[in-house]
DNA sequence: TAATTAATAATAATCGATTGTTTCGGCTAG
DNA sequence: CTAGCCGAAACAATCGATTATTATTAATTA
């Protein structure tokens, strides 16, 4: 009863997939190491076949490295990399910001406010760390959402991902992060505005922080 | 000899993986039909687990589409689509080019040299069209190889996947054919004299002429 | 002793069979 | 007629076992 919802049906495969990957972002795998099927097979009580194909996707999303005869290994954090993610992330979202500001309609509106009061609301307390940054990507993602490229928002959620392996390794900065926080807001008042240029620039600002701040877990694990 | 050699090993999985990826770039599937597994295993003779493995893997490349309990659907061809990838196209390989000039040392010119002359000489009558596109391809990747990141050199690569599934579906165009190719040797020109204005001027065009022809292929099935 | 090879153990990849879900055609009730 | 409900068939997903390849260790030789 109630909504006539389609997308009950999940496979292995994919809850596998879903799982890999938020545990590949937080860090839960040691980056560089060899992945074990078997072992992953017995932790997470699953069988080979949709474990391998999880194992696949995530390959090719990028989040694992496959070779030949010899399985899949998890990549390792490199400065350069992490730079790499920055400024295609600088780049990208800020195309997407410009597009999104010029598309976005009233609805768009609605719900960046509605998304920004759900982050600033979220608890980063150790518990309820998972939390926070589900608001927090959602927060993104619906920044840019209405840039009207359906490969734009892909490459940035790809490049999410990998930047968050970074950032989640990295140790808290609390005062950086005060600074990011008050930005999201700031970002929400700019985009209402529709203040493209200013918008742009606090974004750039924005990623760049965060940035300094997925730095220091590179360094202090170099 | 210098370079030990690597990837001597393929697994079934791979090889039906680039089978597959050529075929569906060539468009020797029909777009938004259903993808019936046990008649790919049929025709290309190879077992249930390589092919699911690369099925996964083409679906996450965003060359299938896939939905779970019903298999996987080879994405119609739309025009929205088909703007959304030559306008991703001018961003990304715009971007790309120019940092390329700035950063191409001396052998990146002689490679590009090579790359545009075996293209030139390429002959592109009918049973020698793949070797025409291999060519055309690593042109346009040398041309931006050195550009340094290699997120934006990924992202690029699947965008050359998806453009080619709509070039390939659409009508010969001589005329069109003869200025594009003409457009080759400029690029070079353009990337050895460092002329990063004209040479992205140049790419843009050169992109959207492409984009004239791909949409052919879209409007006359549509 | 160091290098090379042979034997063995570990594990990645693949196969064949089974299970579970969706789709489709006919049937029935309203 | 039409909407809804079986049951059968088709097909996607998964499992358990097998094969092929790589990694490790021991043995052998220069």
């Amino acid at each position: 009863m109630g909504i006539p919802e389609r997308q009950v049906s999940s496979t292995a495969s994919s809850r596998i997939y879903d799982t890999l990957r938020q545990d590949l972002i937080n860090g839960r795998f040691t980056a560089g190491e060899k992945v074990a099927i078997s072992a992953l097979k017995e932790r997470y009580a699953i069988g080979l076949s949709p474990l391998r194909e999880a194992l696949n996707r995530l390959a090719a999303h990028g989040l694992l490295i496959q070779e030949n005869q010899r399985g899949f290994r998890v990549p390792s954090l490199e400065r350069s990399e992490l730079d790499d993610i920055a400024e295609m992330r600088r780049e990208l979202e800020g195309m997407a910001l410009e597009r999104a500001i010029r598309l976005g309609d009233a609805e768009w509106e609605s719900e960046l406010l509605a998304a920004a009061h759900r982050l600033k609301r979220a608890d980063m307390a150790p518990d309820k760390v998972e939390e926070w940054e589900h608001f927090h990507a959602c927060f993104h993602r619906t920044l840019v959402a209405p840039c009207g490229s359906a490969w734009l928002l892909r490459f940035i959620a790809q490049l999410h991902d990998q930047f968050d392996r970074y950032r989640r390794m990295a140790p808290e900065a609390p005062e950086v992060r005060r600074v990011l926080d008050a930005q999201h807001g700031e970002l929400v008042e700019l985009a209402l505005e529709r203040d493209i240029k200013s918008a742009r620039a606090l974004m750039d600002d924005h990623i760049q922080r965060s940035y300094q701040v997925a730095l220091q877990g590179v360094l202090s694990s170099a």
